[in-house]
DNA sequence: GCAATGACGCTCT
DNA sequence: CAGAGCGCCATTG
């Protein structure tokens, strides 16, 4: 085995990030501070973004289920990939407002109960 | 080892 | 609500 850091553990480093990801169900949507905190990694909402960052394009992960604190897709250094994430989350039934934002309070991911807003 | 970067969040203005 | 500043930590040059 390698001496150290290879790709194989460095999944193992943020399996956490990656198992909390996992646990989001369809048409929901979390901020990377939720699923921070919900893996145990409380104010390291970077971590999870870099975590996610490091995942593969076949990646079975819904990372598209992840957005910033502001309910909007985080724009990527590449032009076309934050329209992509859109378009899944659309396709899962979020909807977006005029400003690319969505409305936490609605569809946002709640690991105990949501508040049954609309319903 | 240091400096710069990045799929972020909170506080202050 | 929007903009700017600081903190956070792993990766890369």
């Amino acid at each position: 085995m390698s001496a150290h850091g290879t790709l194989g553990e460095r999944q193992g480093r943020f399996a956490r990030i990656y198992a909390v990801v996992r646990r989001i169900p369809r048409g929901r949507v979390a901020s990377y501070g939720q699923v921070a905190a919900l893996a145990g990694l409380p104010g390291r909402a970077r971590l999870v973004g870099y975590a996610l960052a490091a995942l593969p394009d076949g990646s079975a992960l819904p990372w598209q289920r992840v957005v910033n604190a502001r309910g909007e897709v985080s724009p990527r250094a590449e032009p076309g990939r934050d329209h992509y994430q859109r378009h899944l989350l659309e396709e899962e039934g979020v909807r977006f407002d005029s400003g690319g934002r969505i409305d936490l309070g609605r569809f946002g991911w709640t690991p105990r109960g949501r508040p049954r807003a609309g319903g």
